[in-house]
RNA sequence: GGCUGGGUGGCAGAGUGGUCAUGCCCGCGACUGCAACUCGCGUUACAUCGGUUCGAUUCCGUUCCCAGCCUCCA
């Protein structure tokens, strides 16, 4: 089955073919660490985790790096702020970023580089581009001309003329053109820096991500993707430099995750409208979160709500709900699946899957597969369709709980108690005492916990009142 | 202003030129001692006005409204 994935780039869906047969490589631009990330910033980590599971089914081998800016004027101004080193914030956070996204079931990329492990490879970069007369030194500042780039503006799709010289940013004398972009600065004794043939300084953001893309996954990658926010002006500037460095193609798809929003905004730590993952991951699991983020398509803006988590907890609780009812068949859980292929795949959740992310698709396929579970009334087909639950598990990332376990999470009574009031309550019911069996019942619904009546006995769950 | 992308049933959110999204919520029915779980059912949902068509929510154009980017930002 073909993926085909929108493409900034040529502004339409193009099925997707690897550069390399064997091989995919993708890259996608992680945060800048230097406080706890909002939910908005999960949703890249999540997005593309999702097509990380999908490539690899298709074809294995998927290089994979996800990079930490850690080092960026913010930083510097929260450093100081601290009164601490640079990199003591800077590991602070991109620990606990680790933390979040990996509680919001990303799997580990391949790799995590980090922009300050890469300043000899910035340095290097930044010496070919003025060798090659797209880039020039002046004042302490090396910038890139814009001006040297015919191709200037086709990701983002806006002419150098759309784009008013200066209207909002006060222009440095320093540049030779308005739209000349920063690829090293210089650094004040108070300031990181590192020594470079244009003296002590630090590295302007768009540097970083060619030259770790460059030397983590070659000159030309497959993929590159980030936050819609993000392609002007970063990856128009990382696309002017990196098709000079690759003398060729330097990325071929470019894939823009949409934004999230509170009411109508856009969710965003200079309005000061954010809610941190890690504020959330005390209220919600991390899959409730995974769930709702993944209940949109990722190109579209996503409303970010209470609402919303309500209805991905319900929704996913169906999910379970059927795993729990279902015999087990030849998997206990979703990570079985971390090697197969692609064919193993229920066909009905790969196919909104392939279209370009289709998630919201891909879980109403989930859920059509829940409800044949419970329609079906032979148990061979019944476990044939858990373990195609649990494989679409796998592809989304969700359901990696135990089923009874995601139930009882948080119980508030113990179960030893519960399971004795349940001993009690079927003695009542079988002398037909049912004043006494309702009041068992009531009673425990009242501390939490809610009881159902199955063939196979009563079973306990957590409800929240 | 320029460039992108949107406006779908109470809510969220897919999709399609002519049967059905899906989930949540609500109501009714079945199941149950009663519930819960589960299953079944729920009249013209597709911003507006035109056009193309045998037929448009889906294609083309108009109007109105919304968001993102154009400055750091996932």
């Amino acid at each position: 089955m073909d993926i085909r994935l929108h493409n900034t780039l040529t502004g339409r869906k193009d099925t997707f073919t690897p550069l390399r047969p064997d091989r995919v490589t993708m890259y996608v631009c992680g945060p800048t660490v230097y406080d706890y990330v909002h939910i908005g910033n999960g949703r890249p980590a999540v997005v593309f985790d999702v097509l990380f599971r999908l490539l690899r089914a298709k074809y294995g081998d998927v290089r994979y790096a996800r990079n930490i800016t850690d080092v960026d004027d913010k930083i510097n101004a929260a450093a100081k702020e601290a009164q601490q080193p640079i990199s003591t914030l800077t590991d602070r956070f991109a620990a606990a970023y680790e933390e979040d996204v990996h509680a919001l079931g990303a799997l580990e990329p391949t790799v995590e580089p980090r922009a300050t492990h890469h300043i000899a490879e910035m340095i290097a970069m930044i010496e070919r581009l003025i060798a090659d007369g797209h880039a020039y030194a002046a004042d302490g500042h090396v910038l890139f001309h814009v001006p040297s780039d015919p191709g200037y503006g086709v990701l983002s799709k806006r002419s150098l003329e759309d784009m008013l010289d200066g209207a909002r940013v006060e222009v440095a004398p320093y540049k030779r053109d308005p739209k000349d972009f920063v690829l090293w600065k210089p650094s004040t004794p108070d300031l990181p820096g590192w020594d470079s043939p244009w003296g002590r300084g630090r590295p302007g953001w768009h540097t970083e991500c060619s030259a770790m893309i460059t030397k983590h996954l070659g000159d030309t990658i497959d993929i590159h993707g980030g936050g819609s926010d993000l392609a002007f002006p970063h990856h128009e500037n990382e696309l002017a430099q990196g098709r000079h460095l690759s003398d060729g193609e330097y990325v071929r798809f470019w894939l823009h995750n949409g934004m999230l929003t509170m009411g109508s905004e856009k969710m965003s730590k200079s309005l000061g409208n954010i809610v941190t993952i890690r504020e959330l991951r005390a209220q919600y699991s991390g899959e409730v979160l995974r769930y709702a983020l993944l209940s949109g398509q990722y190109r579209q803006a996503l409303t970010w709500s209470e609402d919303l988590l309500k209805q991905s907890q319900a929704s996913l609780d169906r999910l379970y709900q059927a795993l729990l009812e279902s015999p087990v068949g030849n998997v206990t859980d979703p990570s079985a699946f971390k090697s197969a292929s692609i064919d193993e795949f229920p066909e009905a959740v790969l196919i909104p899957l392939c279209d370009d992310l289709n998630t919201p698709g891909a879980l109403a396929a989930m859920h059509g597969i829940a409800t044949d579970i419970h329609r079906a009334n032979d148990p061979a087909r019944a476990r044939l369709l858990r373990d195609q639950l649990l494989a679409s598990g796998w592809l989304l990332g969700i359901l990696n709980e135990d089923p009874e376990a995601h139930f009882r999470a948080g119980a508030k009574v113990d179960p030893s108690e519960i399971e004795g009031l349940i001993v009690e309550r079927k003695a009542a019911r079988a002398r037909k005492d049912f004043a006494r069996a309702d009041a068992i019942r009531d009673e425990l619904l009242a501390r939490g916990i809610e009881l159902e009546d199955t063939r196979d006995g009563t079973r306990w769950k957590v409800r929240d009142t």
